[in-house]
DNA sequence: GACCTGCTGCGGGCTG
């Protein structure tokens, strides 16, 4: 037993086997912080550290103390270390500054006691604070991938010095951090240390959201995933309180009559769309107004229209706003601003945002979650609910927003199939089951792999190919790329009109001229890519930016950061937009990329449609529209078949599968010479049914060259470095990251066959 | 037909 330390008054944490393992000045940490116990995670992380050095993944809710489940027993080790200052001793990474300065706050008064000292690295950080910490490396580090990729570019040669004692690094938000390319440069870099110390350092990851722990095992140590060890926390059955409400979208019945302005001259209410906007946004000015809560919209643009209405309706109400926007695009002022008002507590405030409120950084509890059109993965509702019910005894509270066209005789068959609903449906059915997306493995990504390859070469001051395919591929995150391709992007990077390397008479390789380019600009840290953007600046303030694919001219009006503003001046040069308030405004578009639904979504999907069940959640217009997608699968005859012909030239596939393999099929038959648009849930062919048949037929025997299909494909060019690659390149990496030409003979003979098993096996 | 994330060195001007 431990009895605390005298003086104290704190309440008296519960003595625990893993509270009793730590180090005495973290045990009065404990102490002084007043916890009645440790989470369950935290006990039993306590031993796992403690004991071992074994690769770790801890899995727990949002706020379920994970941080300190991790830190607690490290910091007992180090508090008992022999060597101070000889290297830091813990590395934590993380995704977001935000969050490395959340964590700092954290971590800075539990360290201090034990006289261990935190240093923060990332861009916001003074070039003072980072010459210290260099100087006299010690302690916990808290850095970007950025930041790291900096160090090894920049400081190549110390990295053996900096972290020699390092004997743990800490990933924050794995989830974030997987398949997708800055997860990709992270796993290089976290190879390259383990390379430049001749030792593997221990991994420990950190997440809410894991859909398949295998291959996050994978993740985290591909050299031997068997060996690390998942924690994850049992679930404490918190309550959710759970809604779906519909919203009829009303076709105009005469489409030649001009619809009347708006008596406010508002001139986005002249389309049918606006009227249910208003009411969505009538009911959540309702329910939201007085409390805390978060509105996810979907899109920039729609933050912008919906804040705006809500601010609105406050100003009709003649009570102060709290309603606002919150995205990437918005002043760094303007979110600090929001994010402070929802953690202070002190007032209502509810902030309309995309996915920037997602992650990691802390706003404290809200009471409620809104989700405006149907959520993009499963694992991002999760997240998102997550944000709701922190506190002990509230429940988690999530109400869904969903829009669909009001039912019309020449209504397409996707809009009658009210797939939106059904697509929310299925992914709550999924949360609730726990489910969420495992990452996809198999791409080359060979953007990332040009950096690397220049990053290794600035490292090392030089590289041979051979050891650049050891670094990259045999031991590091490119294994999927065989000599002969890596070769093949070696010579690319080494053509005059590419200049990314050269080769000297040893072999050596070199960065060539626009190599050096590429690493002495300051941009290159970064593996991912962005957009050119303008400023937004009224009376010399900076409200945001816009990406200067949106065409703006003086005179116009935007809505923007919730507020409505008539554009004075466009200057291309600095380039800047002059803004002044005005009484008019539509929301600017802001682009982006469509995102992927998951095989297991869409065949959960499939199932919905085929039951004749209600769940408790939908309100009547919701059930309505249930009602009527099912009539409609089952008037068109989907429940037996999924080939239908919609006039007699066009046929509509509906495959029930994922984004990725709908899209394989799409091009499959577009490579033989039918034209085939994917849409949705569907493949759209311009061929009468009989040939699309016989094609399908030819695709069950054989499953078509993956090149063949890349060949076919619109946009090569999704990421930073693709620009440096060939077309065979490009297409290569194309047809691993977006292709699952295996897929395509079961698909064909299942749509051939009527078969309509459910593939929903996980 | 979506979202998000990150960044160094150096020189000039100012303050104490």
């Amino acid at each position: 037993m431990t009895s605390p330390p005298s003086g104290s008054e704190a309440a008296a944490a519960v003595p625990s086997a893993g509270f009793d393992r730590l180090a005495e000045p973290v045990r009065r940490w404990i102490w002084d912080q007043g916890w009645r116990a440790l989470h369950d995670i935290q006990d039993r992380a306590i031993p796992l550290i403690l004991d071992g050095d074994d690769d770790l993944i801890i899995a727990a809710a949002t706020a379920g103390g994970k941080t300190e489940a991790v830190f607690l027993p490290l910091l007992s080790r180090i508090a008992t270390r022999d060597r101070p200052g000889s290297g830091f001793d813990l590395v934590y990474v993380g995704p977001l500054k935000a969050l490395i300065d959340d964590q700092f706050g954290r971590l800075d008064q539990l360290c201090e006691r034990l006289a261990v000292p935190v240093h923060r690295w990332h861009g916001d950080v003074s070039a003072g604070a980072k010459a210290r910490a260099r100087k006299d490396p010690d302690g916990i580090l808290l850095i970007t991938p950025e930041s790291l990729e900096a160090l090894f570019v920049l400081r190549g040669a110390e990295i053996p010095t900096l972290f020699g004692a390092t004997h743990g690094i800490v990933i924050d938000e794995l989830h974030a951090l997987l398949d997708v390319e800055r997860g990709i440069h992270l796993r290089s870099l976290l190879n390259r240390l383990d390379l430049a110390l001749r030792r593997p350092v221990r991994r420990i990851g950190l997440s809410a959201t894991l859909g398949d722990m295998d291959l996050a095992r994978a993740y985290l140590r591909p050299a031997d995933p068997a060996r690390v060890i998942v924690l994850e926390s049992r679930a404490e059955g918190q309550e959710l309180r759970l809604q779906v409400r519909g919203y009829a979208v009303r076709v105009p019945r005469d489409p030649g009559s001009e619809p009347a302005p708006d008596a406010d001259g508002d001139p986005d209410t002249d389309d049918e769309e606006a009227a249910a906007d208003r009411a969505i946004a009538g009911h959540l000015a309702k329910v939201l107004r007085g409390s805390r809560n978060l509105v996810f919209a979907g899109s920039r643009q729609s933050v912008e229209a919906v804040a705006d209405r809500l601010r609105r309706s406050c100003e009709d109400a003649q009570v102060p706003n709290e309603f606002f926007a919150h995205h990437a695009n918005l002043s760094r002022d303007h979110r600090g601003f929001v994010e402070d008002r929802l953690k202070r507590g002190e007032t209502p405030a509810t902030a309309v945002c995309t996915s920037t409120l997602e992650l990691g950084i802390d706003i404290g509890a809200v009471e409620s979650v809104a989700q405006i059109g149907p959520p993009f993965t499963v694992a991002s509702l999760r997240q998102r609910l997550g944000r709701s019910g922190r506190r002990a005894g509230q429940p988690a509270i999530l109400r869904l927003y969903i829009k669909e066209k009001s039912q019309d005789a020449n209504q397409h068959i996707l809009d009658a199939l009210r797939v939106g609903l059904v697509q929310a449906i299925a992914m709550v059915d999924l949360l609730i089951e726990g489910w969420c997306e495992p990452p996809r493995p198999q791409a080359l990504h060979l953007s990332t792999l040009v950096h690397q390859v220049l990053s290794v070469i600035a490292e090392r001051g030089g590289a041979t190919a051979r050891g650049l395919f050891h670094v990259l591929c045999r031991t590091g995150p490119f294994s999927g790329v065989d000599p002969a391709t890596f070769a093949a992007v070696l010579r690319r990077m080494g053509e005059p009109d590419v200049a990314l390397i050269e080769q000297v008479s040893d072999g050596t390789l070199l960065p060539g001229k626009a190599g050096e380019r590429q690493i002495e600009h300051y941009g290159f840290y970064a593996v991912f890519r962005t957009e050119a953007e303008y400023r937004v600046v009224r009376d010399g303030q900076t409200l945001g930016t816009l990406p200067v694919s949106f065409p703006v001219v003086p005179e116009m009006t935007i809505i923007f950061s919730g507020r409505r503003w008539r554009v004075l001046d466009v200057d291309e040069k600095t380039p800047t937009i002059l803004v002044a308030p005005d009484a008019r405004g539509r929301p600017p578009r802001f682009g982006g990329d469509a995102s992927d639904l998951h095989d297991t979504v869409v065949a959960r999907m499939r199932d919905v449609y085929r039951r004749d069940d209600h769940p408790a959640y939908l309100d009547p217009t919701a059930r309505r529209f249930l009602s009527e997608a099912r009539a409609t699968f089952r008037r068109r005859g989907l429940a037996a078949s999924s080939i239908l012909t919609e006039g007699g030239d066009e046929t509509v596939l509906v495959p029930w599968r994922g984004t990725v393999a709908t899209e394989t099929l799409a091009l499959a038959l577009t490579a033989v010479g039918l034209p085939a648009t994917p849409w949705g849930l569907a493949v759209m062919v311009r061929a009468p049914e009989d040939k699309v048949r016989a094609a399908l037929g030819a695709l069950a025997e054989r499953a078509p060259d993956p090149l063949a299909l890349a060949a076919c494909a619109r946009t090569l060019m999704r990421e930073k470095f693709h620009p440096f690659l060939d077309r065979p390149l490009l297409e290569r990496d194309y047809a691993s990251a977006r292709l699952t030409v295996a897929a395509v003979p079961d698909m064909a003979t299942a749509l051939l066959t009527g078969d309509t098993r459910s593939e929903d096996r996980r």
